[in-house]
DNA sequence: CCAACAAGTTCCATTATTTGAAACATGGTT
DNA sequence: AACCATGTTTCAAATAATGGAACTTGTTGG
């Protein structure tokens, strides 16, 4: 269970239906949904119709069917527009990726899960949402780990209890305390590497975004494979990518939208 | 109003609140969505609560600001992959684009809103998230009027009402009557243009996409400027338009994901 | 230094909404 | 016609939401 629904009353249950519809990959009938949730028939359904109401689930008649709807569309342009990173970093990713020549994620958390906002590709310039909004495991990509290691205790603690520690790969890390260790190293290194711990033949470099604070607002990594390169390949344009990750983080801070007057004296900013 | 949240409980106002702070299209403070909203303080300090708790808003506790959560994003990215026309239709915008390289939209209604899921513009390919998502008024652009045209009656009614008719140029059509005049226009004609409605100088072509059953799907449009061409001259490209638009229709109903009918055996990574 | 204020947060008795077992509809199948 | 699977509605009981008011915290200015 990635989200804690409980305590949060009928909006919670019917985020969780949301979810649940969203997991489906595909259109997804009544019958389908009531087994997947753990509400019964008629609270289930009366969820079910509320959301459909508002737009947040499209029901198909013809098919019966249920698919997340188009008002999400419509929220999450507003969501990438202003909480992701993305819009801001976008011409720091651009050079990057230009300048590596590989493929370049950039990514934050939401709640224990990994969360592409952008992506570059030497090949085919851009994809569209089909990448960004896209879901990762942390545990065993280097964005994921990157992020994981500059949290603060409290922050990580229950992110950590969250990850499945599935063993995509023979080289993904399949514990709790494998993870914590490897963490410590990264946040003393500075860097995090996947060692096809997700992909078979996949490698990776990844940095922290972070706040003057110190608060982690995301991470950048520039993957490629076992084929191309080493990670001592990658480990070599590890700088390159600090000053694209320390570039995005002063530019979220200076500008953080054409508001909020002189008149603030509190901060360290 | 766009949308009625009467009657969809708590559920219903959560996501009055939800689109409030989407609409204020920066961060904002909780004393700015108390005003904006009609609920008591309690009331709307408690939802705000529960939707930051849910992922669905994003608090940021050194500026006390809200904005729409990443949560969001996630979300948005199974609607737009499932819901959308846009992975489907992609193939067929692309050659569309590369034809009459002009501006080409893909757009869908969402409520009483033209919601565009994909667009090609024939200079720099691909926009992300910052074209997918945007919202337009469906009485004065092209692919409004074309989804408008061909709704049934029953369809129609509650969105003609929800229109501002707001004259955004002296040919913005400022009256439900012009509009419905129009309306009766475009259904016969097959197509709808758009005189500079909605911008000076932006002249466009719509086609909508419709079932077999005659559901309106959504709608194609080529843009183009009044500089580089005129209304004839768009008329003169419909033919290839209106095949893009069967050919995405055709798909669709063809498509309709990998599934349905034989035995299921679904697994999780 | 303290009063006055503003923004945010909590309390709690009242009220309205949600709940869910069961009954009812609907349509397809044998 | 009887059956079964799915989807929909009902209604008294249980629960959660409500919102006026009080409280906390931080800021401003006399």
């Amino acid at each position: 269970m990635a989200r804690d629904s409980a305590g949060d009353g009928t909006v919670g249950k019917a985020l969780e239906i949301l979810d649940q519809v969203a997991a489906f990959g595909r259109p997804a009938r009544f019958a389908e949904l009531l087994e997947a949730t753990s509400y019964p028939k008629a609270t289930a359904y009366r969820l079910v119709q509320t959301l459909t109401n508002q737009g947040m689930l499209l029901y198909d008649p013809e098919r019966q069917t249920y698919a997340p709807g188009m008002r999400l569309v419509r929220l999450a342009h507003a969501a990438w527009a202003q909480s992701s990173l993305a819009p801001i970093a976008r011409p720091f990713i651009d050079a990057l990726a230009r300048d590596v020549n590989e493929t370049v994620h950039l990514a934050q958390l939401d709640a224990a899960h990994v969360l592409y906002v952008d992506k570059r590709t030497p090949a085919h310039s851009v994809e569209m949402f089909s990448s960004a909004g896209k879901v990762g495991p942390a545990y065993c990509t280097g964005v994921g780990k990157a992020m994981l290691a500059f949290l603060t205790p409290d922050e990580r603690a229950p992110v950590l209890e969250q990850q499945s520690y599935h063993p995509f790969t023979s080289n993904t890390l399949v514990s709790q305390d494998a993870l914590v260790a490897e963490l410590n190293v990264i946040r003393k290194r500075g860097h995090a590497f996947d060692r096809e711990e997700h992909e078979p033949g996949i490698i990776c470099v990844a940095l922290p975004i972070r706040s003057d604070t110190g608060r982690v607002l995301g991470a950048v990594s520039v993957t490629s494979t076992r084929e191309r390169t080493t990670l001592e390949g990658l480990e070599a344009i590890v700088p390159r990518i600090r000053s694209t990750a320390d570039a995005i983080a002063d530019a979220v801070q200076n500008w953080r939208f054409p508001d909020e007057a002189p008149t603030l004296s509190q901060t360290g900013t």
